[in-house]
DNA sequence: TTCAAACGGTTGCGCGTGCAACTGTCTTGG
DNA sequence: CCAAGACAGTTGCACGCGCAACCGTTTGAA
C-alpha cells in the first residue's frame, strides 16, 4: 500500500514531467516553483519550500536555474535583506499562462476515469492520510 | 493533485523507511526485494523488477547488498544459465518473519483513520488511477 | 548449423538530491 | 550596545539512481 502509493505517484509524475520537459524544458522542481510563484507573487524561497515541502536546496537550485533562463527574478527585500522576493518576468508570465491550463487539463483527464462521488471520496481519503501524517501544518516542525 | 500524491507518497515512505533503516538496516529497495522474494521463493531478479516496477539496476544492486549481508542467496538456474533463482537464507527468513507483521501493523495504523467504506472507496480510486496509467499490466512494454 | 537478435543480469558514468557547513542578516537578552 | 542564537539562502560533498553499454546465454530463422 505505501508501495502502491509510491508507484502511482511516480507514474503520474513521470507522465506529466515528460510533457513539461518536452514543451517547456522544465524539470519538476522548476515547474513547482513556477506554479507557486505564479499564484503568490513576491513570495520568498522559504515560502516555496514550505508550501511544496521541497528541500530548501532543491528550491534554491530550481530558482537559480529559472533565473538563469530569465523566467524569474530575485529582488532583494527592503525590510529584511536576507530574503529575496520572487517575481515572474514578462517571459515567465507568458510561460505561466500557457502552463496553467495545460496542468488543469491533465488533472481533469486523470480524474475523468471515475464518477464525481468516487472522485470526492478519493480526495477525502487522501485528505485523511495527509492529516494523519501532519502534512497540512504550515511546516512548523 | 499529482503534486499531492507525490507529497503523500514521500511522507508515507519516509515514515516507514526510517523504521526499516533503524530496526533492520534495510533501505527501501532492499526491503521491497525481501518482501517479494519472501512471498515468491525462487523467483528471479526480473520478476522482482516487474512486480515492483523498480528499475532493474536498482533491483540488481539491492540484491547484491542483501547477498553481501547473507540474507539472500543466488543459485544458478539449471534450465537457463542466465538467470539466478533468489532464495532467503536462514537469516533472511528470520528477518522476513519479523518484517511482515511490522509492515501489516503499519498499514493498519495508516488506514485506521477512516471507516471501512471510506477505505474501500479510497482503494478503488487508486485502482482506477493505476488502471488508467497501465500499472496493472505485467510489464510487457 | 550458424549467426543475429533478444534476454537476464551487472557495471561505469553523469546527474540530481539531501546533508552539513557556510555567509550574511536579524533578533534578543544581558 | 553587543554577543549569541536563529534564520534566508547558497554551496561542497557524497551517495543513490537511471541510462547506456556491456557480458554471457538462449532462441529462432535462414
Amino acid at each position: 500500500m505505501p508501495f502502491r502509493l509510491n508507484r502511482l505517484a511516480a507514474a503520474v509524475s513521470q507522465h506529466l514531467s515528460a510533457v513539461y520537459r518536452a514543451r517547456f524544458a522544465l524539470e519538476i522542481p522548476e515547474w513547482r516553483v513556477m506554479a507557486t510563484v505564479g499564484q503568490d507573487l513576491g513570495c520568498t524561497a522559504q515560502h516555496v519550500a514550505d508550501s511544496t515541502r521541497m528541500h530548501k536546496t532543491r528550491v534554491s537550485r530550481a530558482i537559480a536555474q529559472l533565473a538563469r533562463r530569465g523566467l524569474i527574478e530575485r529582488v532583494a527585500s527592503e525590510r529584511d535583506r536576507r530574503e529575496r522576493a520572487l517575481r515572474l518576468t514578462r517571459a515567465g508570465r507568458r510561460l505561466y499562462a500557457k502552463l496553467v491550463p495545460l496542468a488543469l487539463a491533465r488533472e481533469r483527464a486523470l480524474l475523468a476515469c471515475m464518477s464525481g462521488a468516487e472522485r470526492r471520496s478519493l480526495l477525502r481519503g487522501l485528505d485523511r492520510l495527509e492529516q494523519l501524517l501532519g502534512l497540512h501544518e504550515r511546516r512548523s516542525a
